[in-house]
DNA sequence: CCAGAAATGTTATATTATAACATTATAGTA
DNA sequence: TACTATAATGTTATAATATAACATTTCTGG
């Protein structure tokens, strides 16, 4: 999950500009704002939620339409991970700092919505992948997402 | 995945209505409709498409409200899942067996969203429930859904 | 500067889901 | 049997998520 400063927020931003330029494609105005919407967010939101936060925190005036547009631009680009789980998105964590890292595993909060990547070990993912090709079938996505609730929200009752 | 004889239908829907009793609930005529419905369906459907599943295969008459309320009962009683990953629905493949199984897992395919349920081996779950432990999170369900592939439908190229 | 391509704007609408309240059916009990 | 409480279903409205289709603007290469 990314949680941000705001100094820091200008260099990822240029950072990601890189990363487009290196793809062959470009990080606009607009797609710079809904990438730093998702940033100050710091948690999974929906599209029109990023829209609000765009106006209310940032704002930027961006219609739901174009947020759409972006978010799928951004998925292109590495920057942005839709998590079907909950239609929602949020910025890719590599974005915030230098390394390298394995395909992410997503834990998302049912509850808050706070998503934490993990790294599951290299030979459990090989294990999942083993038991899809047996049955048939390959893998859509090197990540998984997984449904919990975390520490500072209470599983519901009936989840116990 | 289900895909199911009609003779067979009737013996899975009564064995179904035992099931419901046991949980002090019962399988009235709409909510064994539309498990029915989720039967010939033989794929993952959403609740508008099983409202047309309903009527047009069987000739049932329900109403989309009425439908998601069915599949929240049915899901309460262990008769159908919510894929959360696609927004649809599947009946639960233990309905047409006797035995008892380990906790599914969804491999879904992303195309004609044919699902079929694998039992990753316990061990490997386990090490899946640990790393959510130790990230500060708990498991929401002791079920994952892995977007997939089937054979039948080949990846779209940016997948590959 | 011009032409084509890329990006964004705009409007409309599809799809998935829930809220709120009315009506009907069922089960337990006097 | 009739009464009552609860469960189930019907009905209408609307929220939330997402995409289609086409217009306009901006950018880029020649």
């Amino acid at each position: 999950m990314i949680a941000i400063s705001q100094q820091a927020t200008k260099r990822v931003l240029a950072q990601a500009q890189q990363q487009c330029l290196a793809l062959g494609s470009k990080l606009t105005t607009k797609r710079s704002q809904v990438l730093e919407g998702l940033l100050v967010a710091a948690k999974a939101v929906s599209a029109y939620e990023l829209t609000d936060v765009c106006r209310d925190k940032l704002g930027y005036d961006l219609l739901p339409m174009s947020v759409y547009r972006i978010l799928e631009f951004l998925e292109n680009n590495q920057l942005a991970h839709r998590l079907n789980t909950s239609n929602k998105y949020i910025a890719c964590s590599h974005i915030t700092c230098d390394h390298q890292h394995q395909p992410p595993q997503f834990l998302i909060c049912k509850t808050c919505h706070k998503v934490e990547e993990v790294e599951v070990p290299t030979p459990i993912m090989e294990s999942v992948a083993k038991a899809t090709r047996k049955a048939g079938f390959t893998l859509a996505s090197s990540h998984l997402e997984i449904e919990c609730y975390c520490n500072d929200c209470d599983p519901p009752e009936a989840a116990i």
